[in-house]
DNA sequence: GCAAGGTC
């Protein structure tokens, strides 16, 4: 020790107990460390003496486990119906510690009072940073005169943990910002399309999940839907997949060596004519004469050092093995220390790294034992140094075994497996790569050319370990360059090309892995959160299929023209994250732009919710349950409820048009305003009314139907329903409120209220200017159109209304003003109970039934995108119409049959 | 009741 000042305590944070528990051992050299307690039973301090550039300190070392922080959105806007979904992208949000952490913050509070430094050892990647801070936010609460340390470190190795503490850094807000950018972007996004599609659909169509409908909940995340998105998009690939026929020609020839089978260089034809007159060629000069002659080594390589996914694939392909069970089995393994830290990105050893300790550890073992020893005889020659696989997360090793096992007894049969499988695996990263020795013979018959191909195993090596990866040999006669046989068997096969398979879990893993959907320790949750939501099912072979409501949900994007089940997204926010860890954007920024078009897009949606509709409807029956009064509604608050005093007032629309302010405290509080019934649209503005109290009183725009108010009113009104409003109050008088629903005489149209019976007044038609009705239900006009019209039951050329397909009641004609469709005429049911729809354009298809009738132009499932499936998987082949043996060749007409000429001098080719 | 990210 030098300076010999006096010693100072210092705070060590880890991301984790087993890193506390390695760096305290490491920075100690395991000489004077004390262990003991903290508040939390997983997160130990550890203590000892330490010298930093000359500073005596006294090192406590503990951890957390992950972030400390939850990010959630403020009370009141917590309660699913507390807004309207599209305010979750301002409504204000807060961090807060939940409650399975508190110990771990009271332990870093206390611990932090009574020391100098603080230094954090969190993982060294965005999130790692990011937990840094929340740390930080913790400790300094409670001690602001702390000295903040960042060590940064890229291997628990000794060398690397030294020199990390002697070198401590400052922490780097950027990265923390770019994750905290992250959180608010996924939380905002997730929640508000969660509640709107699950509000709006949920409760609208018999959805035969196996959970109570009640409690089902469509999800939407924004890593969820893309890995979704993947399984759909293959699904509708495969539906759309048309089988083709192709041609090809097939050779073998066997000789007293054996059998030697060749294929033709040309793959195979789809044009049959040019592939007859190919093969015609051929048969009438059948005899093959060898152009080639070629002998390789070849080498088949083991793989590269294991990582999370990478295990997870291999798992699911040799176990089947689901990726959160492969998690939950290797977390299981590792905490009893068996394996190393199974989430991690790295497949790369670095090189301070004792491999032949590891190799030696298993010398032992009853079945690889063997194979060990032998790797670490020098004059075996089968050790090799691993492969780089080219990823690093700079925290992590390759997942390799730690500790020796030939089986513990509280293991079941998948614990054996996975240890087996890192076993072997890490046996099979250091050792040589197999060599097979490869003869290829090339033919000419005709003018067209053959091959055939043979392999001989010279050296499994690695291969005798990793008994999950075989190399397929096979022994072909030997040719010589310009030697000359006749084919024994020449045909022409025929055969149809077939769709490509369901996705596999290794193949979804892998579409995540490239896309960048999730991170290596949460990708095979999102695939989880697949099936628990039902979008997704996953067969005995591992393979995924959509179900109705996955591919319901994905299609009533896709047919809004939104890619919001694509990678892209994510990908989107990715990029933008790298640019705030950067420096070239700012949090705010990226905030603000992304938010912006994530609302725009969900707004869009709101007014596109049809699409989905229509898309749920081609896969489930319409819901006969009584649509409780809050779905289907906008919700917006407008004011604290100033009868019940504890819930708000907001704004709905019932679903037969009709406006009202309500409490949400219903039916505890019955509290409620009813708007007037001549209005067509009304949103709650930011706008305060300065003088109802108490304050915030809510304005609402209002916009009302042009015949259906007086002429001196304005169409647009900026309103407040707080009693000062002497418009809002005439035109109630006016117009009457809620007047229009029992007058549409349908059965199930619930009474009307007690508040809204005591303000339906005496009522003038604006329409016909008589008295007892308003002009929403005046026998001469329809749908408030028009009041010339009047209702026929028929549909003719230009007409305003049409039976209701499937309930009989009318359908009035609407323009759309969407985004997408806006000027689109459509027809839409106008029973409440209904939701019928279908574009003007697409009538005649529609009439033919409900399921064709969706705006998408017929399209139903199978017919989306989809690649044709010309050349992309070759099927079975299938009939031989000429064989050749020995030298006897027979052969007859491939179009008529006839043995006495080939098809392309057939006389019948042309009829 | 909602997301995704850490981790026990």
């Amino acid at each position: 020790m030098s300076g010999g000042g006096r010693a100072i305590a210092v705070l060590n944070v880890a991301e984790k107990p087993s890193v506390a528990k390695s760096v305290a051992t490491i920075l100690s050299r395991n000489q004077g460390l004390r262990v003991r307690e903290g508040r939390s039973r997983y997160n130990k301090i550890f203590e000892f003496d330490y010298n930093i550039r000359g500073q005596p300190c006294r090192m406590l070392v503990t951890s957390v486990t992950g972030h400390m922080m939850e990010l959630e959105f403020e009370e009141r806007y917590r309660k699913w119906h507390s807004c309207d979904p599209a305010d979750l992208y301002r409504a204000p949000v807060r961090k807060f510690v939940p409650q399975d952490k508190l110990d771990i913050k009271r332990t870093l509070e206390e611990e932090a009072r009574r020391c100098q430094w603080l230094v954090l050892w969190l993982d060294c990647d965005r999130e790692g940073e990011n937990i840094a801070f929340e740390v930080i936010d913790i400790c300094t609460a409670v001690n602001h005169r702390l000295t903040i340390k960042r060590a940064r470190f890229s291997a628990l190795i000794e060398r690397e943990i030294h020199a990390s503490v002697q070198n401590l850094v400052n922490p780097n807000k950027r990265f923390a910002e770019a994750v905290d950018a992250r959180q608010e972007i996924d939380l905002r996004i997730g929640a508000s399309f969660t509640r709107f599609q699950t509000m709006l659909l949920r409760d609208a169509f018999v959805i035969d999940s196996a959970t109570d409908d009640r409690n089902l909940v469509l999800s939407y995340g924004p890593c969820q839907f893309p890995t979704l998105g993947f399984i759909v998009e293959r699904f509708w690939e495969i539906q759309a997949h048309e089988p083709e026929e192709f041609w090809t020609i097939n050779c073998s020839h066997r000789s007293e060596e054996g059998l030697a089978t060749f294929n033709w260089t040309r793959g195979h034809l789809f044009d049959y004519t040019c592939a007859v007159i190919l093969y015609e060629m051929c048969v009438e000069e059948p005899s093959a004469t060898v152009t080639k002659v070629r002998q390789q080594e070849k080498h088949k390589y083991p793989p590269h050092p294991l990582n999370t996914i990478e295990l997870e694939k291999r798992a699911s392909r040799y176990f089947r093995m689901s990726s959160e069970h492969t998690m939950k089995v290797a977390e299981e393994l590792y905490q009893a220390g068996f394996i190393s830290y199974p989430r991690t990105e790295t497949d790369n050893f670095s090189s301070g790294t004792n491999l032949h300790a590891i190799v030696q550890e298993q010398l032992e073992h009853p079945v690889w034992g063997p194979y060990a020893q032998r790797l670490l005889e020098p004059g075996s020659g089968l050790w090799r140094n691993p492969s780089n696989g080219g990823h690093d997360d700079k925290a992590h090793p390759p997942i390799h075994p730690t500790k020796f096992s030939a089986g513990e007894n509280n293991w079941s049969q998948d614990h054996h497996k996975l240890y087996e499988l890192v076993v072997r695996h890490f046996l099979a990263c250091v050792s040589q790569p197999a060599v097979g020795a490869e003869t290829t013979v090339e033919i000419d018959i005709a003018g067209e050319q053959f091959a055939a191909s043979g392999r001989v195993i010279i050296a499994k090596n690695y291969l005798d370990v990793y008994r999950f990866e075989s190399w397929g040999g096979s022994v072909i006669p030997t040719y010589l360059p310009g030697q000359q046989f006749v084919p024994t068997t020449l045909t022409l096969d025929s055969g149809v090309t077939r769709p490509p398979p369901l996705l596999s879990e290794a193949d979804l893993l892998n579409c995540m892995d490239k896309a960048g959907i999730g991170t290596d320790a949460t990708m095979h949750d999102h695939i989880k959160k697949l099936l628990d939501r039902f979008y997704a099912t996953k067969d005995h072979n591992t393979r995924f299929s959509p179900t109705n409501l996955g591919e319901a949900l994905v299609m009533g994007y896709d047919d809004m023209g939104y890619k919001l089940w694509k990678p892209n997204l994510r990908s989107m926010m990715e990029f933008d994250m790298r640019a705030v860890s950067e420096g070239s954007k700012s949090k705010a920024e990226v905030l603000e732009t992304c938010l912006q078009q994530m609302k725009a897009c969900f707004l869009d949606a709101k007014l596109n919710k049809e699409k989905l509709f229509e898309a749920m409807a081609v896969f489930f029956e319409r819901s006969n349950r009584p649509v409780r009064d809050d779905q289907h509604a906008t919700v917006e608050v407008v004011r604290l409820c100033q009868l019940c005093k504890q819930s708000n007032m907001v704004l709905k629309q019932s679903r037969d048009g009709n406006f009202m302010v309500s409490c949400l405290g219903y039916p505890l509080c019955r509290n409620v305003v009813w708007l007037p019934g001549s209005l067509s649209e009304a949103a709650v503005t930011t706008n305060v009314c300065q003088s109802c109290t108490p304050p915030p009183v809510h304005m609402i725009q209002f916009k009302f139907r042009r015949l259906e108010i007086p002429p001196n009113y304005n169409v647009d009104h900026l309103g407040c329903i707080g009693g000062c409003d002497d418009i809002l109050r005439q035109l109630i008088e006016i117009c009457g409120t809620g007047s229009r629903m029992p007058a549409r005489g349908q059965g199930s149209t619930p009474l009307p209220s007690a508040a809204q019976r005591s303000t339906t007044r005496t009522q003038v038609c604006t329409n016909c200017r008589q008295i007892g009705h308003s002009v929403g239900d005046c026998p001469s006009q329809v749908s408030g159109t028009s009041n010339s019209r009047t209702r026929r039951t028929t549909p003719q050329n230009g007409e305003t209304s049409i039976p209701c397909s499937t309930c009989g009641a009318l359908c009035a004609l609407r323009t759309a003003n969407t985004a997408t469709n806006r000027g689109r005429k459509f027809y839409s049911c106008q029973s409440p109970e209904c939701n019928f729809f279908v574009w003007e354009d697409n009538l005649d298809s529609a009439t033919g039934g409900r399921r064709n009738s969706s705006g998408t132009s017929g399209r139903g499932r199978g017919s989306h995108g989809g690649t044709r499936g010309r050349g992309s998987h070759a099927g079975s082949h299938g009939s031989t119409f000429v064989s050749v043996t020995g030298d006897a060749i027979t052969g007859r007409c491939y179009a008529c049959g006839d043995p006495s000429h080939f098809a392309n001098a057939c006389p019948n080719r042309n009829a």
